[in-house]
This record gives structure tokens, sequence and C-alpha cells, in this order.
RNA sequence: GGGCGAUUAGCUCAAUUGGCAGAGCGCCAGCUUUACACGCUGGAUGUUACAGGUUCAAUUCCUGUAUCGCCCA
């Protein structure tokens, strides 16, 4: 074994095992080696996108369940991959463009944009990815999937046709989300409600054949009125009741409009009445269509007014709106305005104000898709975790509308429908024909739109295998298991997917669905570019290592709970890593002449010290504790256990003790402890793998654990032992028990020490008197440990021991410690300590003497509370009158 | 307007089925103890947001209030 070096150098090594993990493929799976699979597929990143704490988190957490299967045994596959991002990806490239060259896009064409695209994609496109592998990230990076790359293209044009042929993508016009910004439709999901301070404008609409009297309307979108073509009102409400089908003159454009009666008018709502556009409000629309109204569209595709808005015409719809209110206040018609606060749709690439518009687009016909989807998650089929999901989940999918997923943008996939311009035929086919399948006319064209990219995420769990082809992988991988995401994708994505799982696979895409918090500052606030409050993951690698980001991380989250983030954090990972380091270095050095193969470890024919048993017995409990929250997604009391166990079990303790056996001259004894410590450690050391990979796998090596070089990822998990168990090799749960109070003890010694001042004179004796014979002899055989754990210069163990004088001194369950130290003793602190800790004890005894006398708690409560409260009161009672004697010395 | 979550030590958070409220950081005191100062030892710190209720027993279950946050309309 060659030495550790004084220092764990994270950049070297981690730099170091990445490459290796790569080039050896370790993170590979194959549905031909059989097994019991264990699938993920990633939430692809936007290929545009640049590694950020939620995808630190996101993946960090998928990285733990893979890696902890694989351990396990299972044949674990992660597949990766990148999202194209029609809309992002597009802007980001023609931004580029507009500054090196000073094009649009149209400039360049379709054919050379989208060229221009790829091009960019082939050469920034993998940044996320390289980012991933620096976190760690044991993806199968042979089964890197992209949503625009044949195969997934295929899938996506074979769900399109599908859908289209089973009548549930249709073409209509209505009024979608549209951004003036990117010039593209949306869906609802991408359309971002936030809530701002608004106004709403009174305006007079007066009456065609009496233009003294007139109705107020009250509108946000005063710039809209420009296509009213009526006025609504409830049937019901009786201000309005004689003058429904009589006519009004629309101010500025004097166009006359029609009152109408309609049950959508709220009476409470501004003035009753409401101006009627249908060609730019959803409930306009459907007013309109109800009445037969005409629709008049005034704007643009890019937010200026268009030849409908008359004089003005190719202003900007919000500059339009300050003009045209100016203009009705000098026209006297605009009757006041209000302060009002509404939610606003915003564009969720570029948060543009989105613009309700008519326009033809495709949809697809989500209710009979949403129906089987809301029972496989009722039936189990598919769980949230937190469960609290499921009903986020549920509300959405009862309340599904129509999806929206034509988008006017290039970057994309091509909508599969074609139209022949002679005799009007629309068909979906895979394959661009030549001619029309009716008239055989080569005048034909495909529709010029792109899908929704979340239109080939939602293929993702199996596109990725190569559907629609049935082949080895898919059948052995689909479905998935878990999936990790978070809440903000639920409808985006997780739903799409459930429901597509469903129709083209037969089957429920995942089992589990584990959703995470959202990453913020310290602050409470999201991380985002614009507050400048993010932390770059990047950073805190290179400034702390990708273990102590990921064991930080998993350590400070809470299920299912936000993350509070600031650069300190990060010490926690970054120190425990460090500490296991030096655990090691310390294993090494007193290994010279020792070697240790794990695996089938047994120490049935050793004869165990307590101390060994203690952190045996620990370990085991780290174990079933690591599995049942692995299994239960609760990472951060993984990560808690493995560091209470390590680090203040392990290092605390056990290597403490083992000084005392590996500095004496007892071969037998080293090698025992030596034994004991490898084991422990080299287990330990395979549970922290799946949280911090690097620094792990280095140690396995490092430490010559590893088999003929193999990566730990690839060495079997530690074996769940049961308390029962523990008794093969020789555990006994007394000992354990004993173990634990000794701690105390020495804890208590400990103590005197400080209270005195006098921890490093080594001058210093102390005496215990046991508490009872068991005691003495537990302690007596044990003397050694107890010594040396407590750094004391002497000790004694003496049953008779009666204090001639005041002597500091403390108490616990196994005895009672004493400290002589000749004129140091200053009788009035003395006697205030243990004054002080013997009507703390009186207290509790107290309360407990007040609960075992009620007769309610005794008869009620189960019977194993109550003995347990009964053997406290013993044990207070003891201590109490220990205490009284001690102070009755003092006073003597 | 509807739904969800949060409120526990100075800060960030735990506390599993209701049964002695814990950890990390920070703070205080002391340590060149032969793996580790990114460390060691010891210590201090709580009206569990508020008001009721159920219970032998409530941080935990129920009702209401307040504040903050998120989602949907």
């Amino acid at each position: 074994m060659a030495e550790l070096q004084k220092n764990h150098n994270p950049a070297e090594v981690e730099q170091k095992w990445s490459s290796s993990w790569l080039s050896d493929g370790v993170d590979g799976a194959d549905a031909s080696s059989g097994g019991e699979p264990y699938c993920i597929v990633i939430p692809p990143p936007n290929v545009t996108g640049i590694l950020h704490m939620g995808h630190a988190l996101n993946n960090t957490i998928q990285d733990i369940l893979v890696r902890w299967r694989r351990m396990q045994g299972r044949n674990a596959v992660w597949v990766p991959g990148t999202d194209h991002a029609g809309i992002a990806t597009q802007n980001v490239v023609e931004r580029a463009l507009a500054k090196q060259e000073g094009k649009a896009r149209d400039d360049l064409g379709r054919d050379e944009f989208v060229k221009r695209v790829w091009e960019w994609k082939e050469q920034y496109g993998n940044t996320i990815t390289t980012q991933l592998k620096r976190l760690g990230c044991s993806c199968d990076w042979s089964r890197e999937r992209f949503t625009m790359d044949d195969g997934l293209s295929n899938a996506v044009a074979i769900a399109f046709v599908h859908l289209y042929e089973k009548g549930l993508i249709y073409r209509g016009n209505y009024i979608i989300n549209w951004c003036p910004r990117c010039r593209t439709a949306l869906s609802d999901e991408e359309s971002e409600h936030e809530e701002s301070e608004g106004k709403l404008y009174y305006v007079r609409y007066a009456f065609k054949d009496d233009p003294r009297k007139y109705i107020t309307v009250a509108t946000t979108r005063p710039e809209t009125m420009l296509g009213d073509v009526a006025v609504a009102v409830n049937p019901g409400d009786g201000r309005f009741k004689e003058l429904v089908g009589k006519k009004l003159i629309l101010p500025i454009l004097n166009r006359e409009l029609v009152v109408i009666a309609d049950d959508f008018v709220d009476p409470a709502f501004g003035t009753g009445a409401v101006k009627v556009t249908p060609a730019h409000d959803p409930n306009d629309f459907e007013i309109g269509r109800r009445h037969d109204l005409e629709q008049i569209n005034v704007m643009n595709p890019d937010g200026s007014m268009n030849e409908g808005a008359g004089l003005y015409e190719g202003m900007d719809r919000f500059a339009c709106r300050d003009k045209l209110v100016d203009d009705l206040t000098k026209l006297g018609v605009i009757e006041k305005i209000d302060k009002h606060r509404n939610a606003v749709g915003h564009c969720y690439r570029c948060a543009t104000v989105v613009e309700p518009r008519l326009s033809p687009q495709w949809f697809v016909k989500m209710k009979p898709l949403a129906a089987p989807a809301i029972e496989a998650v009722k039936q189990g089929k598919v769980r949230f975790v937190p469960e609290r999901w499921t009903k986020v989940y549920l509300e959405w999918m009862e309340n599904i509308r129509d999806w929206c997923i034509s988008r006017q943008i290039w970057w994309g996939h091509r909508i599969p429908v074609f139209y022949c311009d002679d005799c009007g035929r629309e068909w979906a086919s895979l394959d661009a024909a030549a001619k029309c399948p009716a008239c055989g006319s080569t005048n034909i064209r495909q529709d010029e739109d792109v899908l929704d990219t979340w239109f080939s995420s939602w293929l993702w769990p199996f596109g990725v295998f190569g559907w629609p082809e049935k082949n080895d992988d898919i059948k052995f991988y689909y479905p998935t298991h878990d999936l990790v995401t978070a809440s903000e994708i639920i409808f985006f994505w997780v739903a799409r997917m459930i429901m597509a799982g469903i129709e083209f696979m037969g089957d429920v895409p995942f089992r589990q669905v584990y959703i995470h918090g959202t990453v913020r500052d310290d602050k409470g606030r999201k991380m985002s570019k614009s507050l400048g409050n993010s932390i770059d993951p990047v950073t805190v690698i290179e400034e702390f290592s990708a273990d102590a980001l990921r064991f930080s991380l998993m350590m400070i989250t809470a299920t299912g709970q936000d993350v509070y983030l600031s650069n300190d954090k990060f010490e926690i990972g970054r120190n425990f890593a460090t500490k296991i380091w030096n655990a090691a270095r310390y294993l090494q050095m007193q290994s010279k002449d020792f070697s240790f193969e794990p695996g089938e470890v047994s120490f049935a024919d050793d004869k165990l010290s307590p101390d060994d048993q203690y952190i045996l017995a620990g370990l085991h409990r780290s174990i079933a504790a690591c599995n049942d929250n692995l299994e239960r997604c609760r990472f951060n009391d993984v990560a808690r256990v493995l560091y209470e166990f390590l680090w203040h079990q392990y290092c605390d303790w056990y290597v403490e003790y083992s000084k005392s056996v590996l500095y004496g001259d007892d071969p037998a004894a080293r090698n025992r402890v030596l034994r004991v410590m490898h084991h422990v450690f080299s287990s330990a050391v395979k549970l922290l793998h799946p949280i911090m990979p690097f620094v792990t796998e280095e140690l396995w090596h490092e430490m010559g654990y590893a088999k003929s070089d193999e990566s730990i990822s690839r060495a079997s998990w530690p074996a769940e032992k049961a308390e029962e168990d523990d008794a093969e090799w020789g555990i006994s749960r007394a000992t354990v028990t004993y173990v634990a109070n000794k701690y105390d003890l020495v804890r208590v010694g400990r103590t005197l020490m400080a209270d005195y001042n006098v921890v490093s004179s080594g001058k210093v004796r102390h005496i215990i008197k046991p508490a009872t014979k068991a005691a003495a002899k537990q302690l007596e055989a044990d003397k050694a440990s107890v010594h040396a754990l407590l750094r004391t210069g002497e000790l004694e163990i003496d049953s008779a021991f009666k204090p001639a004088k005041a002597v500091p001194s403390g108490v616990c369950k196994l005895g009672t410690v004493y400290m002589p130290v000749d004129d140091l003793i200053d009788i009035e602190v003395e006697r205030n300590r243990l004054t002080k800790e013997r009507d703390k004890i009186v207290g509790d005894l107290g309360r407990v003497t007040t609960k075992l006398e009620n007769i309610d708690f005794v008869q009620k409560a189960p019977a194993e509370v109550v003995e347990r409260q009964k053997v406290r009161k013993k044990e207070l009672l003891e201590k109490s009158e220990k205490l009284n004697r001690m102070l009755d010395v003092l006073a003597g």
C-alpha cells in the first residue's frame, strides 16, 4: 500500500476518476446481461443549458439512486441526453446571428438557419453534459440521446401520425398564448402568470340613437377595443335589461357595436358591462362564437398594431395603449382609471407579456389521453414522493385543456402534415410524398410549423430506447423505475409522459416520481441570473469539490422541501471528505504489515472487545438505516446517518479506542482491531459511495480494497444485518449498552478535567467507583479502553472508594467518577456544580414521579412506556442520592 | 378566489407510529493529544408562531388566527 498524501486533493482525484470511468465505461449497462433491471431516464436538460444548482440537486439524487442500485447488484442504467429546446435554442442562435453578422433568420432562409442551429449545437451543445460528468453522474454515456436525433425524430413523427389518424390531433382557429418577441404560439403551461399592478380603464361607449347616453365598460387592455364588436351584459342584470339589442358606437373607430346578453358576464366586476373582442381574448372568443360575432384582429405577430387599428397602425401595443388612452381622454370618454392587480401571462422563455391571439394552430385533444393516466395514478401504478403531489397532478389532469403543440419557429420537429393546393386534401405522413394521394397533383406542401419541444420529451422514457422498435432494451428496461424532477415540471412533462407511456407503450413510463424542492438563496429567493444570486455549481466544484457539493446538498435538503443555499454550506461536505481521508491515512499507517480483503468477513471466531462489538453493531444499524432511507428517498437522512456514524462513532470513539490496542504489544489484539477497522471502514466507504463517488473511489483503490482494480461502483453493497444477527459474531445487546454507558462515563471524566482546567497536565488521576458489581466487572475487564478514552494520567477502579475530603466528581449510570486534584479544588465551585446538577435531576425526578402517580397514565399508556418511566425513575433516584452524598462530603 | 407548503436554538434545518425536543454552522472556554486546526475536548442556548380542542401524554392529531412562500384560476 502506497502511503496516502497528507491532504486530499479533490481537483486531481476527481479529474482522474472522471476520465477513468468514462474510458472504462464502468457506468454502462446492457440488457443482455440480464438480472433485475433498474432504470432512470434523465430529465433532459436544454441543450443551451449550463449547469445550475437545480441540476446539481436533481442529478445528484439520480446518481445516488442509480449507484446504490448498481452496487446492490441490479442491472442499473441511467440514460442521459439533452432536449433541443426549440424556442430557447432558436433565440440563442438568432441573437448570435444578429450580433455577429447583423442578420435575421429570414435573411438566411429556413434550411440555412436550421443548419446554423445544428452547427451551434455541435459546438456548444455539450456544455451541460460535460458539467454533469464533472458532477460525477454515472450515466451510461454510450446511450446519450438528443430529442432531435434520428431515432427520437422518428418517434415524434410516428406519435403524431398515430394521434392524427386517431382523431386526437386537430387544427383550428383559436385564441392561443402568443409571444410577440419569439413570434410563436405557446401552450398554456408556457405562459407564466405573474401578478402585477395594472390599471382598469373605464370607457364610455355612446348609444347610436342617443349619443348623450352611454354604457361604461371596464378593461385592462384598452388597445384591444379597436377589435371590439359588441358589449355584453349578464341576462339577469336588471340594470341593462332594456338595453340588450341596442346599438353603440365605438369611440375613435366609430364602429357600430351591438349590446348582447351572455351568462359569462359577471355583474359584479367593473360596471357589469364588458367589451367583446373575439380575436383578442379567450372569453370574448367564446362569447363571439355563441353570438356569431365577427373576429377582428388588430395586431401583427410582433405585437404592433395592424391596419385594423386605423391610425394606430404600426405602433407597438403598449405605445398604442398610451396614445389611445390619451386620445380617449381628449374625447372625454374615459370615466376613470382605477388601480388594478391582475395576473398577466409572460413567456417562459423570454418573459415578454403574452398576447392572447386568434390564430390557426394544432392541438392535441387531451381528455381521452388523460382519463387512463388519471386512473393509473389513482391505482398506484405511479407513486409520487412526497405523496401530496398526487393531488396536484390529479387536479390538473381532471381539468386538463387541449394542448397547443404548433410553434411558429424553425428549430424543431416539423409537423408531418401535408396539403394539396389543387384538391385541398390534408394528410399526415411519415415521409414526404411526391404527390397528393387524392388527386395525384405535385402541387403539395408541408405544414410550416414545428412541434412543441415537450411533444418530443413526453416520448423520452421509451423514445431513448429506440421506440417503436421492440428491441431487447425496451423490453428489459421499460417501464423505468424512478423519475426525479422538480415540481415545476409536473404539468409540462411528468403528466404528459404518463399519458404518452400509456397511449404508446400500453404501460406507465415509471413507477415512482420523486419531486425534490427548489434551490433558493439564503434569503429564500429563487436563484436566477437576473437577481444575480445564483451559486454556480462549477465554481463550487472548483472551490470545494464535486463530492463536497453533492454531500452538502444532500445533508441540507429535507425531503421535498426547498433548499436554502449559501456558499459556506459546502464546507460541510469538504470537511467531511477531509475527515474521512485522514481516518484512512491513520488506518493505513497502522496497516504497514497487514493486508485486508473486503468481502465475506466473519468475526465469529474472534473474541470481540466491547468497543469492537459496539462499532460493528453501529455499522449494522447504519447499513439498515441507509437502505431504509434510500428506499424512501430520504437522502438527507442517508447523509446524516453516514456523517454521524463515520465521524461521531467511528472516528470519535473507535479510532481513539484502537490507539490503546495498536500502540500496545498484543499482536492478536492488533490483528483483530485492524480487521474490525478495515471491515467497518471499507463498508462505510461503500455506503458513502453513492453520495461521494470520487473520494470513495480513490480510497477504495488507495486502501487496497479494489480487487483487480475494479471500481467501487461495482463492489457489492454491504449486506444488511438485523439486531438478532449480531449474536453470530458474539455481539451482545448488553455489551453494546454497556459501551454507550461507558462513553457517558468517559464524558463525565473529561468534563471534570475541562472544568478544572487540567486537560493536558498529564498528572491527573481518575477513580471510578462502579455503581454495581456487574459494572465493576465490566469496567475492570475493559480498563485499558476506558483509560485511553479518558486520556487521564492514572485510572483506578475501586468499588470501596470513599473520598476522605472534597474531591471533584461526577455521576453516571456505571458509577461515580472522582478526580482528586490536591490544592486545586475550590469547594464553593464544586458545590455549585453539584447542586446545579442535583437540582436538575430532582426536577426530572419530580416530573417522572408525577407521571407515575397518575393512575390514568399507568392504566392507559402502553406497558412498555410505563416500564421505561419506572426504570428512569430508579436511575434518577440513584443519581440524586449519589449527588446528595457527594454534597455531604463537601459539607463535611 | 381555490389548493399546497412552511413557522422548532442566533442562522439553516431534523425529530419515523403521539412517549426524555436533536444536528450542522455560529457562539463561549480550553487544547502544537503521536490521522485530521477543513481538527480535538468541554460548555451555553428553546413559551416548538399564536389561541383553543382531543388525549394519561401533543413539535406530532383536530379547529381557528397570523405571517411568509409556491401552484392554479
